[in-house]
DNA sequence: CAAAAATACAACCAATCAGTTGTACGTTGT
DNA sequence: ACAACGTACAACTGATTGGTTGTATTTTTG
């Protein structure tokens, strides 16, 4: 259950990425998480087609970072933002990694240090 | 000084979010962030020529992600956190908007139910 | 010195992308 | 009923992308 593939977490991060590697994505999904906003509404604030923006909100939607609700003859679009803490996340986990190697430098550092004190470059006394 | 204009912002993360939307690329940032690597060992890992790694790390270089440093006749790649957590600030920043509505909506909750007490359904008692 | 290794970079190619215009369809207001 | 509005989608275009091969340069190694 819930059987989530290596390759389908890449897939999701790709759509992911690729949705907030646009600064009119970005400012759209700002909108959005901030409130619930109608596509026109959105594209009014943009200086492009309607069609594009429509485009972009797509864009979002199918990196299921926001979803969109339909009101008569308006679609809603709201923010998702259990899908930008996940974003963040995968952020955390990088940042964990790098956390890794700074704690097997340390050690890497103690060890070095207790089989040749002296190791450590005499030379730089001054410059 | 240090006029870190809107659209300068804006022009990093592009390069931000582009970078991480390639699995590749997001696999040799874990790699370097982890520890430093040459451009041929990352590259031995992928079924892709050399070039083509190469360039990935360029990406990841001019995005500011990773930083190379020359030692003989290697490249040694090393991933830089700091990016990485400007990258998690910025999604932090987009969860605050969503926070901010939510903020909005709970007032708007409290000011309805303030003035009609049973606007809230009555139907509601049991999930 | 000559061969091998690691890098850099240009040129090319197929695929994708971000934008456009045009058309069609359901919904709202007069 | 009908005009205006909001949406959806297809088709097209130029730019960018992710990959390739080929060539040149520098550094190590035998």
């Amino acid at each position: 259950m819930a059987e989530t593939t290596k390759t389908e977490r890449e897939d999701r991060a790709d759509a992911w990425f690729h949705a907030l590697a646009d600064r009119t994505r970005r400012d759209i999904l700002r909108r959005v998480l901030a409130g619930e906003h109608s596509v026109s509404t959105l594209a009014r604030s943009y200086d492009m087609s309607f069609a594009a923006v429509q485009k972009h909100v797509a864009v979002l939607e199918k990196a299921g970072l926001l979803t969109k609700r339909r009101q008569g003859r308006e679609a809603l679009a709201s923010g998702d933002v259990e899908a930008v803490r996940s974003v963040g996340a995968m952020l955390t986990e990088l940042e964990a990694l790098w956390r890794g190697r700074v704690s097997r430098m340390d050690e890497l550092f103690a060890a070095e240090a207790s089989t040749s004190p002296t190791t450590t470059d005499p030379d730089t006394k001054k410059d």
